[in-house]
DNA sequence: ACCACGATGGTAGTGACTACCAGATTGATA
DNA sequence: TATCAATCTGGTAGTCACTACCATCGTGGT
């Protein structure tokens, strides 16, 4: 076991890391992504056009780096089984989101949530990105449908937790898109109300039990 | 106007077009998709690279062309206004489906069934063309909202309408995955009918009133 | 018969990404 | 402390998708 403590390699790795995915953002805000090289972002964080390569496996990836699936798997293994299941899916991508947030909008965002804010721009106006972000959705899919493995039964489980799964996702991305759109001036958690109220029906409860405020429509 | 019938150079464009994608379809299954390049396909199909290129923009949309958008839109906008949104997008996406397959099933597909599985097979095998039908899906769900934009008011309608539109493509593409990797042996509309009813509640209903046979548990 | 246009092919180039190899630094062990 | 293995990094050369730019030839209308 190499590392048992953020070791002094790691931490240097990780640097290296945000720095290269710093500038990358920075340059594709400036210039635009497909008129930035892969070399360009290299040269500007001052390492070789490999390293980028081996931190980042494709040039997408320099934009959609996302762990927040774990978060939201379990807060879905958490939810009470008694729910339907977009009820706790869409439950736990609200709570989720309002973590990430920390209730600010507007100018007052956290850092993660203006650092969110930044790639889901770039992912709004580059169509390989907004594709490959669809796709990564498939992970985030994946932990969710395990993570209701457990309660759920029947013949056609994994398929019926599969389609609510990807149903509550698009919402969200929907969302998500409108949230960028709007600088962010809004609630995170409250366009995902919205957006899957619209959905699954105004009577969409989130998993706190609280009527989503949304916009005026929903009070 | 220069073609008012099919004139000659339209179907001999048609014919080349027709002839690269089979072959290509035919080299992408038998090597793989990645194993396969546009100039074996070329070669294949007794063209050059160029041509290949000329017809297909892209190496994916050998794989993924689709207008069956357009037969959804119609019937959308010919749907009854007084439904909520999914379920009008819902008994489109059936409709059409039950149009595309002719109701056979097994072995006793239509060629344009037949068709459509192949190209579900690759899609579903490869990373590159499921993202790019996901974003593909982005034109389709900017047609539904055309669609409903004359009958849906409110401040945020185009929004409502996105997320139910989106909501709705995952729900089906959720559906052709399980279809295709099923062989086709099941109605496509049917899996379809399973998977919205997954989503969006067990009383979801169909465009003709039937209800979808879904599994026991979804009584 | 003539001419404009559209389809095809060739050439050269860009840029993302990979395989293979070499040197340097770190972290643990004798 | 000396040593060795693992890891990080850089270089080279190559593949492949894709894009101008230009030449050629057949089709379709005048």
């Amino acid at each position: 076991m190499p590392d048992q403590h953020p070791t002094l390699r790691a931490k240097r790795r990780a640097e290296t890391q945000r720095t290269i995915q710093a500038h990358a953002l920075r340059l594709f805000t400036e210039r635009g992504y497909d008129a930035t090289t892969v070399t360009d972002v290299a040269e500007a964080a001052g390492v070789s056009p490999m390293t980028v390569y081996r931190h980042f496996p494709t040039k997408e990836d320099l934009v959609l780096i996302d762990q927040h699936g774990r978060l939201v798997a379990e807060r879905i293994a958490a939810s009470s089984a008694e729910q339907p299941m977009v009820r706790r899916i869409g439950g736990a991508l609200i709570a989720s989101a309002a973590t990430l947030t920390g209730g600010g909008r507007g100018d007052d965002l956290t850092a993660d949530a203006r650092f969110l804010l930044a790639r889901l721009r770039l992912m709004i106006s580059t169509p390989a990105l907004r594709a490959k972000h669809l796709d990564n959705h498939y992970a985030l899919q994946q932990a969710i449908v395990d993570a209701l493995e457990d309660d759920v039964t029947g013949p056609d489980a994994g398929f019926h937790a599969q389609a609510a799964a990807s149903a509550c996702l698009a919402a969200m991305h929907t969302a998500l898109v409108r949230w960028a759109e709007d600088d962010g001036r809004t609630e995170l958690s409250d366009v995902i109300a919205e957006a899957l109220a619209a959905a699954f029906g105004d009577d969409f409860v989130d998993g706190n039990g609280r009527r989503p405020r949304g916009s005026q429509k929903y009070q």
